[in-house]
DNA sequence: ATGACTTACTAAACCGGTTTAGTGCAAGGA
DNA sequence: TCCTTGCACTAAACCGGTTTAGTAAGTCAT
């Protein structure tokens, strides 16, 4: 079957084609009755569907913008993801989503895939390797926003948890409840992710704050399947925490499995405290406490300061960062 | 900044377009060693990125196919969807992806809106609504893939669990240990999703299988919010049964809660076992037993599918469904 | 009757690539 | 010398829309 153009239906209403464009597009100051009755008639009667690629050409716009997540097995990621979809959808948008499994390559390769189709901009979990890289886009003046993480220079609108709080916040939950030997659990720092870096900063902060001290040895800040490991070689050592901090869901499932492994109670043995929600935390048998990010307004910010950018094409030199405040959900194993 | 068009490296070059467009794509037979040094050149001093919008528009393909799932809350969803991405990406496709919500009406204008993109293809979970707008997409071959679920006419490649199999082995793990008042929790059945239904007859079908009765005050499949309200009055009225077999992972948590909610212990008081794996279950106290679909497979299958039909444009009437195991990951909730 | 305005519509350029059909030139063969 | 052939490259049509500039016909005031 032939696809059928817009010259297809012009020719069967008896009109030229900037009729029918104009009558796709609602403009029907200058249209006669009839006219617009028989156009609508050959478009319905066709089944017509225009081309948007046509469209996207000519108007140098697609209606379309990708998102590159640094890795998209974090519940966060998908959820900002949800939420930036949606605040598109309401406003025409579309998204490509792509996973750069924290590779400067992976996510320079997307970035130029998704430029070559022309997408009206960019929110970005930027790794940290493709700094030059963003520059050139702003001075080609390419809409991007940040999520999550920061770059060294702010060029770009960049949204993200104020993680410092979010960790002040665990080690107080904790240290009011009397634990006193607090140790940290996060996936590696080996590429000096923004939140990870931030939330070790925060928590050491906060431990000074509170006249505790940091004993380097209970941080542990590895591959996500070294994090088993790391915690057992702790624990064997006898110089034991009595309550650990995981600055992610990823950590936290390595923790629990941890627990698990040696049959430690919640909160009796061990007090646990997470950034990060999941539904299932909530049905354990001990809930675990957890420090909530608020994903939704995140993305839909994200997704908000996007489009005005687009439309807007209005770059300032530089972006102070946006940080939201982190939420706790009180639970039982503290 | 303006945009760098390929005529603007053409000029540079001092060479035409046509020989531009030969270097990009590879076409080098017939072209001499020092244009292409001067093309090349050019290119990189411009830091030209060819338009793909153009190029879809003359090749009347965009490299990009659809997915629109059911719901993308369920987990089984997001699996799929990585997997599918994964496939994408080795083949050069990427991926627009859309959550119709169980709404046909929303279902409907993505396609709409997928094809006036001029996706290649689309691989759908579909609702039960659209079935005349499927077969207009095959009558126009339009290449498509369904997922998880099944239409009446089979006119399109599907790709599902064999969930009889699932509720039967789940069945068959309760009864084992002598469970024999076995309940079911499963989201909504108002539109006869397939592997709601699906699920349900099998466990129907099992518990006959090993002479146990059906009650029907035991199978609870409502909108998620209602589930606990429901399980809560079953257990309220006295008729208990000693187990659950949660038919996805929505009514899993909300089973989860209910049990949390009435202090019962798994397996002690109530056995539990679910379809769909997430990695909070084996960290729970009580990990707890499931049923995996192959999502990674399913997903992978889905694409090479949908790629395999865009290539060869090799429609057949009607398709057999394509089936996939279960897999029983034994833990200790029954 | 004439010019000025409206109204309803269209021709053709344009977006930025790909592709087809050729062109000009040099080398080789008759 | 003329003709063929192969090489290196180009002009122009084309994809399917949008948009600009313009036209023809009718109305109205003068």
């Amino acid at each position: 079957m032939k696809k059928i153009t817009m010259q297809d239906v012009a020719s069967k209403a008896g009109v030229s084609k900037s009729t029918v464009s104009q009558y796709i597009n609602n403009r029907f100051e200058f249209m006669g009755a009839s006219t617009k009755l028989r156009v609508e008639a050959a478009i319905k009667e066709l089944g017509y569907i225009p081309n948007q690629v046509a469209k996207s050409l000519k108007q140098k716009k697609t209606g379309t913008i990708g998102v590159i997540v640094a890795n998209i097995l974090h519940a966060f990621s998908t959820e900002i993801i949800r939420a930036i979809e949606d605040e598109c959808e309401r406003n025409g948008f579309h998204l490509f989503v792509c996973n750069a499994d924290d590779q400067p390559e992976k996510e320079r390769s997307y970035i130029d895939m998704l430029v070559a189709k022309q997408v009206d901009g960019l929110v970005i979990f930027p790794t940290n390797g493709n700094n030059d890289y963003y520059k050139q886009l702003k001075n080609a003046e390419f809409p991007i926003v940040f999520v999550d993480r920061m770059i060294n220079e702010p060029i770009f609108p960049t949204l993200l948890l104020d993680n410092e709080s979010a960790s002040q916040i665990a080690v107080e939950q904790l240290a009011k409840k009397g634990r006193e030997k607090i140790g940290l659990v996060s996936t590696s720092i080996a590429q000096n992710v923004t939140p990870r870096i931030e939330r070790i900063r925060g928590y050491k902060k906060a431990l000074a704050f509170h006249g505790l001290s940091v004993e380097e040895d209970w941080i542990v800040a590895e591959e996500r399947q070294e994090i088993g490991k790391k915690l057992q070689s702790i624990w064997d050592s006898g110089s034991r925490p009595e309550a650990f901090f995981a600055t992610n869901d990823l950590a936290l499932i390595e923790l629990l499995k941890f627990i698990k492994k040696n049959k430690l109670a919640i909160p009796e043995d061990i007090g646990v405290i997470a950034i990060d929600d999941s539904p299932f935390l909530e049905t354990a048998t001990t809930p675990i406490s957890v420090i909530k990010q608020p994903t939704f307004e995140i993305g839909q910010n994200a997704a908000e300061t996007l489009l005005k950018l687009i439309v807007s094409k209005d770059f300032k030199e530089v972006y102070e960062e946006r940080r939201y405040p982190p939420i706790l959900v009180e639970r039982e194993s503290i």
